[in-house]
DNA sequence: GACCATAGGCGTACGGCGTACACTTGTCAA
DNA sequence: TTGACAAGTGTACGCCGTACGCCTATGGTC
């Protein structure tokens, strides 16, 4: 028979490194995301992933700059609030799907797809009349406010409606003390009830800030 | 002669190796930050450590917990605006601190110093006169935003007022193309001129969220 | 079709990490 | 003085990122 290569291989390249490597960081998270573990998704000896990245910071900014790919930039059609509405609302999504992300978005070299979020979003506030000193102090507030949303959530587990009620209980469980906590008590016990949608919590905050700000644009 | 150990080293405590490694996270950041790194700071070998802290996974809940001591609690003295606001203002000044802690402050087995201020943070909101959804709401508004903005001081480097646009103009020019993006351009060049000082930057968004509360509030 | 430069993939090896396990040494109560 | 128990040590293992040199498959040229 002697089938030539039965499995002849896709060739490596960084797109396919890319992409393999953002599946693994999602599913296995970053303590488990190593350059071994990737190589062996692969299919490929470790050593061969550095003839597509230069080592794995670099890989890394790559992959944080595709998370940025996949943000809705504000387009200049709708008006200035529902253009950062979306952006925001985007910009969570993309960090719940790629929670790793989360603490590395604004501490890398910027990519592309970087600068031109950046770009466009302080741009979307210029040109919605926000003076320049507003138009910082602006984008910083939606900014720190959606990435602080997005490890919360990542980190307290408040995933679906009442895994957030478990989340609480778990929380106050792991300390016997809790009537000490009378508090954290109440959450443990109606957050469940209650009910707690994640989407809901952030554009509850969002829709604040947003409404705030509104109220300083001129005009 | 023979001096008997003239260097009787103080024994190793939980509280020694505590505070020690605080020191070393915050001066050689998180990623330097070793067990055996920390052993040699100490003077020991690193399987000391381990007398003392079950391993670096519970180093770090102690290490978290001791940020979160450092913390003021909100007074119940004061109306709930300027009780939050300390509390707020008081956090940052922990995390600029601990820049460290900032991705770990609700990832981790929380601590007693931990639940006594989440604890407290929520009544105080309560006692204010919030509804318990509402005051779900508001204290996620304002953790995300307090975490979120520490994120972001931490890593985009705007530390002195002008440092900032130093850190702004380091960023465009990380990407030649610099006229391909005109808002970044414009934050490079005007944000020195300015200013920026990250405590008055922090307080502007933190204002603008208390405000939005304070209107929602019953009474 | 034959040849060869080059890019892609491989194997080995090194120093650093966290920490298991068995040991020696120091300390303090009896 | 003694002996038990706590504190500190030494060695070793399996991970990690990655430098370096080798082999091999690929595709352009004749």
């Amino acid at each position: 028979m002697t089938e030539q290569k039965e499995t002849t291989r896709t060739r490596l390249s960084r797109a396919r490194v890319l992409e393999a490597a953002i599946a693994l960081a999602d599913e296995a998270g970053l303590e488990a995301f190593s350059m071994r573990a990737l190589a062996q998704e692969l299919g490929v000896v470790p050593m061969a992933l550095y003839k597509h990245v230069a080592n794995k910071d670099e890989l890394l900014d790559g992959m944080v700059d595709i998370v940025f790919g996949e943000i809705e930039l504000p387009s200049g059609d709708a008006d200035w609030r529902s253009a950062m509405r979306r952006r925001a609302v985007s910009t969570r999504e993309a960090l719940t799907r790629h929670g790793w992300a989360i603490g590395m978005m604004e501490s890398r070299r910027p990519g592309p797809a970087n600068l031109r979020n950046h770009d466009a979003t302080m741009g979307a506030l210029r040109e919605a009349g926000f003076p320049f000193e507003v138009a910082i102090h602006a984008y910083s507030v939606q900014d720190a406010y959606i990435y602080g949303f997005a490890l919360q959530e990542r980190d307290l587990g408040f995933e679906t409606p009442d895994s957030a009620g478990a989340a609480a209980r778990r929380r106050a469980d792991a300390i016997d003390a809790r009537e000490e906590y009378p508090h954290l008590l109440e959450i443990a016990t109606r957050l469940p009830d209650v009910g707690y949608d994640p989407s809901v919590e952030f554009e509850w905050g969002l829709d604040l800030i947003l409404d705030g700000l509104d109220s300083l644009r001129p005009d």
